[in-house]
DNA sequence: AGTCAGACTGACTGACCAATCAGTTGAATA
DNA sequence: TATTCAACTGATTGGTCAGTCAGTCTGACT
């Protein structure tokens, strides 16, 4: 692995665990084995390394999604819909760091101002909720979802439900862990 | 108002829009009016400042609870709910800065390593809880609410979904407010 | 051997920040 | 009037941090 490829994955896991203004580039710096000097070299400023590793997030998010549903059949949308809440939830714990980072503040503050980091966040959420909706449409195209909701917004609502379950998890707040089952099993009352 | 609380309602405003350590004492200090040290004379470190404010923040969440489901009365379960969903949306967008604290990491992290601050939190969470399990426990008696739930497991689904769209909303993640009527129907579905 | 460029570094700087301390002020009490 | 005490302050300190700069090193190409 490249010097490059080690700070960047070094600055996920900090960035994610401790916050941006929390992670100092000395740390990152150590961590990986560099000088301090050497993280400037590669990225501008400290903004720009939280940039790129919220690039790399995206991309991950990306590929695991279109791996997993590239290859697997499903009898109905109600199933697809199954899977993919499970398939988030799964992911949201093999790749902890990465909804750690997406749970905090920071780059939503900086989505503000920073329209590349805006357009960042939007390739993730819409990945998730496009997801979810299409497998509304073909669920209410196959009669196993109710003809009477709104796909994108009830596709909206289910990640509010999912993501806010993994939060409370990652904050350790209640078992949230244990209320995986509960969880599928009510969003699929809620879209029959 | 006594400087102290003027502080403290400065703090809240502060913690609460950009965060713990991005917030420092100075600005807390100048925006209140007050010299630097003034904050250290009321509050021993930045810390101590933290928690009152979030005591504070329990308190209020609390009180306003308390005086809402002190004077009205629900003709069932189901209703009873329904106006537990609509009344902490209602407390989301009025009270804005609490809200925002609470889907900050500081806290959490806080509460990791500081009891008071972890009680302060479970003080805050389980008051939500308690409303929405209720208020299923009595939907479950009157028949307005499925017998084969979970109260409690539901009510933390109920609420992470809830909470789910409240943190979209501060995180001008798509037009999150546009979907509380919608919110609410659903929840309506998942229960019945 | 000589040249060049990209990767990397140690030492440094100016800005900022939490916390301290030795005081002042003003109002209540003796 | 003298005393006391809580509230408050200006000046300072030790420490941390992002970012800079003037270089060194290494390997490829001529």
């Amino acid at each position: 692995m490249s010097k490059k490829e080690e700070i960047l994955e070094i600055a996920t896991f900090l960035f994610a665990n401790q916050g941006f203004k929390e992670t100092s580039m000395v740390e990152v710096a150590s961590r990986s084995g560099v000088a301090s000097a050497t993280i400037f070299y590669h990225f501008k400023t400290k903004e720009d390394l939280f940039l790129a590793v919220l690039k790399n997030v995206k991309d991950g998010i990306l590929e695991e999604f279109s791996h997993y549903f590239g290859e697997k059949e499903f009898s109905d949308g109600a199933a697809l819909l199954e899977a993919s809440v499970a398939f988030y939830l799964y992911l949201a714990g093999t790749r902890q760091p990465w909804f750690l980072l997406l749970h905090r503040y920071y780059p939503y503050k900086l989505a503000e101002e920073n329209t590349f980091c805006r357009t960042l966040m939007e390739e993730i959420y819409n990945c998730f909720v496009d997801i979810f909706e299409s497998a509304l449409v073909r669920g209410q195209a196959d009669g196993s979802v109710s003809d009477d909701l709104s796909p994108r917004k009830t596709a909206l609502l289910i990640l509010s439900t999912v993501d806010g379950i993994v939060r409370f998890k990652t904050c350790n707040l209640y078992d949230a862990g244990a209320l995986y089952n509960e969880l599928i099993r009510l969003v699929g009352r809620m879209v029959k």
